[in-house]
DNA sequence: TAGGCCATCTGGTCCT
DNA sequence: AGGACCAGATGGCCTA
């Protein structure tokens, strides 16, 4: 990662994901993210992840090497969703006026960088099953900024959790009664905190849409449950 | 129809 | 030299 990339995420954070703190940090990640009309599950493929997939469908693809001028799909996409290279001439390198040989290059190339973003694609997707959020075939997925920022969210009220648990556990090791119902080390955002999956936590997302008064953010439009 | 999200292509840069 | 990584550009799909 870069330091403009890094900037960028801690610049995420200190806006976007207060707003996801209050909004579903609240709830506790339990919330529900209703999407009636979209369809659910893994993106629609391209003519060009089609050809792919019908190959091979995940990206464990990328351990069966294939030739370039064939597993990149080129001759069955749509040049409409193909990228600005092949359409404009801006860098006077169309890529069927190039040798034979330049073409070939460049289309493994694509291939490779298609794998590549295949497998960060299959990464995300396994970051969102770990992700305590409404999994259910009726729910759109979550994007790939709701996710990172999501499980980064998720990590830090584990964190603090753990370091609840442990100072409550110290706590009745000296024989006293508690008598805070909410240790305030829950409360991780400056409210009162639920832990995941508790019943505050199950919720139903018409709750916690309500009960934010923050400025919507395009994160959470996901959230079609609301009133 | 505008905006969000995404897949893909591409050239550049860095690393091994 | 080849591969990985990155960011910009482009266009499609979907939803409000």
């Amino acid at each position: 990662m870069n330091v403009g990339e890094e900037n960028l995420l801690k610049s995420i954070s200190n806006d976007t994901l207060l707003d996801l703190t209050q909004r579903y940090g609240q709830s506790s990640f339990g919330f529900g993210a209703g999407h009636g009309a979209g369809s659910p599950g893994r993106y629609p493929l391209t003519p060009a992840a089609d050809f792919l997939s019908g190959q091979t469908t995940k990206s464990n693809e990328s351990g069966g090497e294939q030739t370039s001028e064939d597993d990149d799909g080129f001759d069955h996409m749509d040049s409409r969703k193909r990228g600005s290279g092949f359409d404009d001439d801006k860098h006077g390198t169309t890529l069927a006026k190039k040798p034979k040989e330049q073409r070939s290059l460049r289309l493994s190339i694509n291939a490779r960088e298609r794998r590549r973003m295949h497998d960060l694609n299959d990464a995300l997707d396994g970051l969102r099953a770990v992700i305590p959020y409404a999994h259910s075939p009726s729910v759109r997925k979550l994007s790939k900024i709701a996710t990172l920022l999501l499980a980064k969210n998720y990590i830090l009220m584990q964190a603090q959790a753990l370091e609840e648990m442990r100072r409550l556990v110290a706590y009745l090791n000296q024989g006293q009664t508690i008598t805070s119902p909410i240790p305030t080390a829950l409360a991780p955002f400056g409210q009162t905190a639920v832990y995941p999956f508790s019943s505050t936590a199950l919720a139903s997302c018409a709750e916690k849409c309500t009960s934010y008064s923050g400025t919507p953010s395009s994160l959470f439009k996901h959230c079609n449950d609301k009133p």
